[in-house]
DNA sequence: ATGCCCGAGAACCTCGGA
C-alpha cells in the first residue's frame, strides 16, 4: 500500500503534474490539499480515466482537500465532528485492505496561522484541538489509521532550513510544536522519521527568491501513522521531482509505503 | 523589510499563503 500527500496549490494549475505523477508512481491513495476549486469543478472524469476514484470537498479560491484512490472509499466524512467550519480542510474515508481489515485514511490541510499574535492563530489552535478530539475517536475505532496532510508546523528545528531565522515564527514556534506533539501523543508517529534521521529534508520551499535552489525549505507535510501502521511501514520519502518542474506547486509529495495491501 | 513569488478574483490591485 502506497500512500502519498501533496499540497498542489491549485489543482486547476497542477492537474497535469498530478496526472503524470499518478501514472509514474501508481499510489493506492493520493491525498491532495489546496484544491482551490468548487466541487462542480473537480475533474472526477479525468481521474477516473486514469484509474482513480475521487473523494473531495472544495470551495472557491481557498483550501479544499481530496483523496484519490484505486478502490472507492467508504464512510467518507468531510467535516470535523462538533465543529462548524466553512473552510474545507478535512476529509476521511475507509480503504479496504487485502487482509479484510480497514484502513482509516484522514487528509488535512491545517490552518496556516499567519502569526502568533494573529486572529488566524487563535483559529489554528482551535482547529487543532478539534482535530485532536477527532483523531482520539478515530484511533479508538481504527487501529489502522493514517493521518496525512499539510500541517503547517515543523515538528522540530531539524525540519527547518534556518532555525535561528525562524525561531518563534509561525510554523516553527514552540507552541505550535507542542500542539503537534500533543496531537501525536494520541498515538500517531512521524513515518518519515522512522527512516530518516538527517536534517535539510523539506517538503515545501518558498516561491520567493531562490527558495528551492538554495534549499530554503520546511518539512511541514507529514504522514502520521498509528502504531499498527507504523509497524507495517517499510519506506517513507519526499519526492522532490515535481518541485523541479515548470510552474510547480511550492510543496512536493511525501510518500509512505506499507507492507500490507 | 512582514519583502522577494504565486494563485484567485476581480480587474490591473488585494488577499492569503508559509
Amino acid at each position: 500500500m502506497k500512500i502519498a500527500s501533496w499540497n498542489v496549490n491549485s489543482l486547476r494549475v497542477r492537474v497535469e503534474h498530478v496526472s503524470d505523477w499518478l501514472e509514474s508512481h501508481s499510489p493506492d491513495l493520493l491525498c491532495l490539499q489546496e484544491l482551490k476549486m468548487t466541487d462542480d469543478e473537480f475533474p472526477v472524469d479525468h481521474f477516473q480515466s486514469l484509474g482513480y476514484h475521487s473523494a473531495f470537498t472544495g470551495q472557491k479560491t481557498y483550501n479544499g482537500v481530496a483523496i484519490l484512490s484505486k478502490k472507492p472509499l467508504t464512510n467518507v466524512v468531510t467535516d470535523l465532528p462538533d465543529y462548524s467550519d466553512p473552510m474545507r480542510r478535512y476529509i476521511a474515508g475507509d480503504a479496504q485492505l487485502s487482509n479484510g481489515e480497514t484502513l482509516r485514511i484522514v487528509n488535512v490541510y491545517c490552518p496556516n496561522g499567519q502569526a502568533l499574535d494573529s486572529d488566524k492563530f487563535i483559529y489554528k489552535r482551535e482547529w487543532f484541538a478539534k482535530l485532536q478530539t477527532a483523531m482520539r475517536d478515530t484511533l479508538s475505532k481504527n487501529p489502522n489509521t493514517v493521518l496525512v496532510g499539510d500541517f503547517n508546523i515543523t515538528p522540530a528545528n531539524i525540519d527547518c532550513h534556518d532555525p535561528a531565522r525562524w525561531a518563534g515564527k509561525i510554523h516553527c514556534s514552540d507552541i505550535e510544536r507542542l500542539i503537534l506533539q500533543t496531537l501525536m501523543n494520541e498515538g500517531l508517529y512521524d513515518t518519515y522519521r522512522k527512516f530518516h534521521a538527517e536534517g535539510d529534508q523539506f517538503s515545501w520551499w518558498d516561491y520567493r527568491g531562490a527558495g528551492y535552489r538554495a534549499n530554503e525549505g520546511l518539512r511541514i507535510d507529514l504522514i502520521l501513522s498509528s502504531s499498527a501502521m507504523l509497524d507495517q511501514s517499510h519506506d517513507c520519502h519526499i519526492d522532490e521531482a515535481p518541485r523541479k518542474l515548470e510552474r510547480p506547486s511550492d510543496h512536493t509529495p511525501v510518500v509512505a509505503e506499507y507492507r500490507i495491501d
